[in-house]
RNA sequence: GGAGAAAUGGCAGAGUGGUCGAAUGCGGCAGUCUUGAAAACUGUUGAGGGUCACACCUCCGGGGGUUCGAAUCCCUCUUUCUCCGCCA
């Protein structure tokens, strides 16, 4: 959520660089302001009436203490009519007060001018690339076949237990899987990350919080009976952790890195390009979540951008990096890069995580502020990003490592799953 | 799930209808003293709105109500604690 100071100061500018990402801000903003001038100035009239009730209030309880009744008894006729005003004023403001909050839930983070203005994800402009795309034999599969081969992966058995997007890992399959969570938490921790449990319900305030909520209701599985959401990413109960919070300067930057499973409803999502393990409703990924002063995010989200490099090089998987489009980018996110690995018996590249910095677009919904040592606060950026999706690492994985007599575990690994060949 | 108790500033903890945004202690910050530090002493120290700055307004778990006036009384929700039941 933009802050109603920025836009009154920037207009202009941010007009224009939301339409990199095709969002017409003027009408938007012009109700924005008018609002919140309103707001201001009902606001006024109200505490000056709230001013003389107080006073009038006090000189009744002294008049009551000295004995005074009947003229206690006077002044409080004169209370009457600004109780009035006071309830009429007060709703007012308190409408004024929702209708802006729910037009600037509207306007998506204002983007970076490195972001390259376009349309779809045909626009992202590829940065960096790494990796050697192995040749495979004419009889190489994709995951899905090769998870039927040697029984790692179970769709079917989803299918009857839960439904579709729910497959069962099972035997190496598993513990590949296992392996992977436990390779990237200590990879995150070595790099200064400290590991948090969180939880997988979330309330509907951690939801407006991250910003999945009120917009990206649907993709969140949502229990009735107690009102929580399943978690899409970890990223909402791991970024809530400070919401309300005023930190002091010198807890920053608080870096932290968690598993968790997601849930994603993904409706109307299905066909061939979401086979296997491409597109489910529950996976499995590890997060990483920065909490910065502002002045210091750019630098961590480049940073978080070489780890996420690092691991995929550990992993010997070729992959390459997008800086996305004003078009594709999140409506959060000032500036995001995707990482996709190539999928050679797919032929295809697939997205395995996202580092996005928020700038202080959550944190002004969170209401994370931070005080500085001469005691100014100021709202905090937020940055986060997957290290790393792991239905598809493990596609990849799968695929990339296959060889005929079986599927070779990746030399990082193999201290974690205890075996270096799936056959 | 049933019965009871509670929720106050960074923390602990007073406050039961008026001058209380809130005693006191701890912690934090600044200063005095000291070669330096500690101790001691002095001062200062919640958040939001609003203003050039003041003034002023709001906030004592959330929401609603009673009253001229609510941290204090009433209703409701949430959370925590104790006991019982159930349970990994």
């Amino acid at each position: 959520m933009l802050e109603v100071k920025h836009i009154r100061a920037h207009q202009e500018d941010y007009i224009q660089a939301l339409k990199k990402r095709n969002f017409e801000a003027e009408a938007v903003f012009e109700s924005i302001l008018k609002l919140d001038d309103k707001r201001k100035a009902t606001q006024k009239q109200l505490d000056e009436i709230l001013s003389e009730s107080n006073s009038l209030s006090k000189e009744i309880g002294m008049l009551f203490k000295s004995g005074e009744t009947e003229k206690a008894n006077a002044l409080k006729e004169k209370t009457a009519g600004l109780k009035e005003d006071s309830k009429r004023l007060g709703e007012e403001m308190s409408q004024a007060a929702t209708e802006l909050q729910a037009l600037l839930y509207q306007v998506p983070n204002i983007p970076h001018p490195s972001v390259p203005a376009g349309k779809s994800e045909e626009d992202n402009e590829e940065i960096f690339k790494e990796g050697e795309i192995p040749v495979l034999s004419k009889t190489a599969l994709p995951h899905w076949e090769l998870a039927k081969k040697y029984d790692i992966i179970d769709f079917e058995l989803g299918n009857k237990i839960t439904g579709a997007g729910f497959p069962v890992y099972k035997g190496k399959g598993a513990r590949l899987q296992r392996a992977l969570i436990s390779y990237f938490l200590d990879k995150n921790i070595d790099a200064g990350y400290s590991e948090v449990q969180v939880p997988l319900l979330v309330n509907e305030a951690s939801g407006y919080g991250t910003g999945q909520l009120p917009d990206k209701e649907g993709q969140m599985y949502h229990v009735g009976n107690d009102d929580l959401y399943l978690i899409p990413t970890a990223e909402v109960p791991i970024t809530n952790i400070y919401r309300d919070d005023l930190l002091n300067e010198n807890q920053l930057p608080i870096q932290l890195t968690g598993y968790t499973p997601c849930f994603r409803r993904e409706a109307g999502s299905y066909g061939a390009h979401v086979r296997g393990l491409n597109r489910l409703h529950q996976f499995d990924k590890v997060e990483l979540v920065n909490i910065v002063k502002p002045e210091e995010s750019y630098q961590i989200l480049d940073q978080m951008v070489e780890h996420v490099k690092s691991i995929l090089r550990d992993l010997k998987l070729p992959y390459r990096v997008l800086r996305l489009c004003g078009g594709d980018l999140g409506f959060t996110s000032a500036l995001t890069y995707d990482f996709e690995l190539f999928s050679t018996a797919q032929d295809r590249w697939l997205e395995i995580s996202s580092v996005s910095n928020f700038e202080t677009f959550q944190a002004n919904r969170l209401k994370i502020r931070f005080k500085d040592n001469h005691k100014n606060k100021a709202l905090v950026h937020t940055l986060n990003g997957s290290s790393l999706a792991l239905p598809r690492v493990l596609a990849g994985i799968l695929e990339n490592y296959q060889t005929e007599d079986g599927i070779v575990i990746p030399e990082v690994l193999r201290p974690y799953t205890g075996f270096d060949k799936i056959s």
